[in-house]
DNA sequence: AATTATTATTGTAATATTGCAATATATAAA
DNA sequence: TTTATATATTGCAATATTACAATAATAATT
């Protein structure tokens, strides 16, 4: 036990389970919005800018990478970080269908 | 170590993270969809619809409910649960901004 | 080549999550 | 009141996540 049962899922469920699992944490809501601020790719400056270690912002980094919400590309000595907007779109399409979908059947069961 | 560091961020960060985790485990992204598909509110009949025993499923009905995505109201000898749409705008609109300030400025950093 | 700067990896401790059996609670029906 | 039905809680084992120190890897600069 312990394991969550991936293979039962459809794969967008588990697609989507990805995307929100990887903004669930605040310090990847702070590195992204922090990506968004200085409106391109940072590299360490987030070490600077969040009160964690270089190895944990390394270790969000590459949590929201895999999840596919940020990309990285080699620049001078450093890497530069900016955000993917495709996955994030598809995550805010799936929350639109559903409230949109409750809008339109306007259901007031509970 | 090991305990995320909530108090440094801000509240709307923790707010947006915690939406989002509560949406990152393909269970409860399940859970979502089955409660849209039957269009309303549904007691143990996800149980049955997915691969979990019954304590499971009310683990992740209650951090769902927690985190404000569903909500239930007590119905006959059952309890009737259903998308709160409100959370759900929130984590949408908030996905929203980043995809919009992207593309304004049609930024090709990386 | 040695130094510096930036990012990644490894190992590990603390904590959190996932899942379930067993049990408890609550309400409806008999 | 007993029985059945639906949901919640507790306790626990397995697994995953979070965070960091130490170290490695990489690339630019001197």
């Amino acid at each position: 036990m312990g394991a969550t049962k991936t293979e039962f899922y459809t794969d967008e469920q588990n697609k989507l389970a990805i995307l929100a699992k990887a903004i669930g944490h605040p310090a990847r809501v702070a590195i992204i919005d922090y990506l968004l601020k200085v409106n391109a790719c940072i590299c360490d400056d987030i070490v600077n800018e969040l009160p964690l270690a270089q190895p944990t912002i390394s270790q969000h980094l590459r949590e929201l990478k895999n999840a596919g919400i940020i990309k990285g590309s080699i620049e001078k000595n450093a890497i530069c970080y900016c955000i993917d907007e495709k996955s994030l779109e598809v995550l805010q399409e799936y929350l639109g269908s559903i409230t949109s979908k409750i809008k339109d059947k306007n259901s007031k069961f509970c």
